[in-house]
RNA sequence: GGCGCUAUCGUCUAGGGGUUAGGACGUCAGAUUCUCAAUCUGAAAACCCGGGUUCGAUUCCCGGUAGCGCUACCA
């Protein structure tokens, strides 16, 4: 590390270090941190936001540090934190350092208000938050524009003190140049400035002693020697004030990258009212992790096209995420969530899954649901006997059963959902599939010698089942897919299934010959 | 209102002073077929508007418009 490079030492060597060079000296010793407030569970802008800095730390072989901030002890719930540590670890966002909480922290933030109220650079300020939020109310009627007005300024020392013997609660502004501009090279956004003049004389430290974000967070960047801070572009415009408390400090700024938001379907900021925003909610709603991850991973960047990634290749290893990772290729412009091109990265890595991970959320998907049957599970790898011979094959008629639907999953909720037919009885006939395929009139008649001919089936396979149908549909000189698709829906309740044959040699036998009686009892009766 | 940022198919985006403006999701059509999905083939689909610079702007500059963000003793 070259002289100067400590952030708390105070040199004003960097003042005169360019920004390429404050960039070159960051890039030797990366630390990103991803900084959750625990107001709410980990949204999926939050995940990228994480994912972005996990991909930058990684890439470079950084190290990424996991900040709570919890300043706002009205809004913080505990539990939230946890809520937000689950969502990172089931993204595979490990963090290296952390979670530090900001509220264990006070008295860090005290030293540091003070240091820059010592230096002239803060201010306490003892008008009344309803005496300042009047004036804000009266300014907005009358549409000026309003900013802190500087009551407190430029008290005197005896003038403080007399206030302060009187006990009068005080909060700690920072104390902003009247003139001038303070600018910054943002990664993403490239130099963007501000006019001082637009910035007000914010607050530090409330009248509480609690910190604000903007304490907290220049302080823990510089105490955790943040070279990078990567966020949500909210905080393009706050970044000028924090820029000037760094200089204050006489303390390099770490580089900024801010991130374009992400906007519901009407363009608004992802909220609630778009539905889901909580990474919980997708992984609920049976999205798997690396299809969410990459999904958001390209919300926002591109990667590069190359020989190895021809143009058009979006499904990506984490792996080569964290080779070509690059915040230069991060967009500037706000991004639509699209559900419909998650639900297709979703069905893309599903079908991918190899076979034992499957099995176990297929498990775990249909424990939730209520359809798990014990006789399914992986049989434990001792020796075998005759209970565990029989054990087995109900785990791989199971294991058969999961692969069939395989390729046909958006979600893992599909097990319990669309595909329940196979992994319980209780099923219903769907109105639709039974308008469809359902006409034929002579119908029962022919479900019940169709499955009276398939109890004689023998082996029953796939192949067997269909030259069988096969030739009854000739005896009867019925096109055979109006038999398939009848008896899809007999087996399945649905139009939609895998091929038939397919359904009835993972059936079994006499599930497939009780359900075809089933459907021909069924359509007696209407 | 003030300030900041942004602007390429419906969506995510590539590109860049002269291109048939490329890809992905979605949509539509065809192939396949026992339904659906998958797969394959094909199609429709975009440079916000106005000025300037230039032989030539979608690309560079300025203005407008729109969207988003910030404008708290929230983060």
């Amino acid at each position: 590390m070259p002289p100067g490079f400590d952030a708390r030492g105070g040199s004003t060597f960097f003042s005169v270090f360019s920004h390429a060079q404050a960039k070159l000296v960051a890039m030797a010793n990366i630390r990103v941190r991803f900084a959750p407030s625990p107001t709410g569970y980990l949204h999926v802008g939050g995940a990228r936001t994480a994912l972005y800095n996990w991909l930058f730390a990684r890439r470079h072989g950084g190290v990424f540090v996991l900040r709570i901030e919890d300043t706002d002890l009205d809004r913080s719930k505990p539990e939230l934190v946890t809520a937000i540590l689950e969502g990172l670890e089931w993204l595979g966002l490990h963090w290296d350092e952390g979670p530090i909480h900001q509220s264990e922290r006070l008295d860090r933030y005290r030293d540091l208000a003070a240091r820059l109220e010592r230096s002239g650079h803060a201010y306490p300020c003892f008008c009344a938050p309803e005496e300042l939020q009047a004036k804000r109310a009266r300014a907005e009627a009358e549409r000026r524009a309003w900013k802190y007005d500087g009551t407190c300024r430029n008290l005197s020392q005896a003038e403080q003190a007399r206030r302060r013997a009187e006990g009068r609660p005080a909060a700690l502004r920072f104390r902003v140049p009247e003139s001038g501009e303070t600018a910054f090279d943002d990664e993403v956004f490239g130099r963007v400035v501000l006019q001082n003049s637009q910035i007000e004389d914010f607050v530090l430290l409330r009248s509480d002693g609690n910190p604000t974000y903007h304490l907290g967070v220049v302080s823990d960047d510089l105490d955790l020697r943040i070279t990078h801070v990567i966020r949500g572009a909210d905080h393009l415009s706050n970044t000028p004030k924090q820029v000037l408390m760094y200089r204050a400090l006489a303390a390099p700024p770490p580089v900024f990258a801010h991130l374009p938001l992400i906007l519901g379907p009407d363009r608004q900021r992802l909220s609630k009212r778009h539905g889901a925003t909580a990474v919980g909610a997708y992984r609920e709603q049976g999205v798997l992790p690396e299809a969410l991850r990459n999904f958001l991973a390209l919300l926002g960047w591109t990667p590069p096209a190359g020989a190895d990634k021809p143009d058009g290749k979006e499904v990506l290893t984490i792996e080569e995420m964290i080779a070509t990772f690059d915040l230069q290729a991060v967009s500037k412009s706000n991004a639509v969530f699209d559900l419909e091109k998650l639900a297709w990265m979703n069905s893309v890595y599903l079908r991918a899954l190899p076979r034992n991970r499957l099995l176990a959320l297929a498990e775990a998907e249909l424990a939730s649901a209520g359809l798990w049957r014990e006789a399914w599970a992986d049989p434990p790898a001792a020796g075998p006997s005759a209970g565990q011979a029989q054990a087995g094959s109900e785990r791989e008629a199971f294991a058969s059963t999961v692969m069939l639907l395989q390729s046909r999953a958006r979600t893992l909720k599909d097990f319990s959902g669309s595909f329940r037919a196979f992994f319980s009885d209780q099923f219903d006939y769907d109105a639709e599939a039974v308008k469809k395929f359902w006409k034929e009139p002579a119908l029962p008649g022919l479900l019940r010698e169709l499955a009276a001919r398939l109890e004689r089936v023998e082996p029953f396979t796939a192949q067997k089942c269909e030259k069988k149908l096969r030739e009854f549909a000739e005896e009867k000189k019925l096109k055979a897919g109006v038999l398939i698709n009848a008896a899809r829906v007999a087996l399945t309740g649905q139009a939609v299934a895998p091929s038939l044959f397919d359904v009835m040699a993972v059936l079994g036998r006499t599930p497939t010959v009780a359900r075809l009686s089933r459907a021909a009892n069924f359509l007696d009766k209407t």
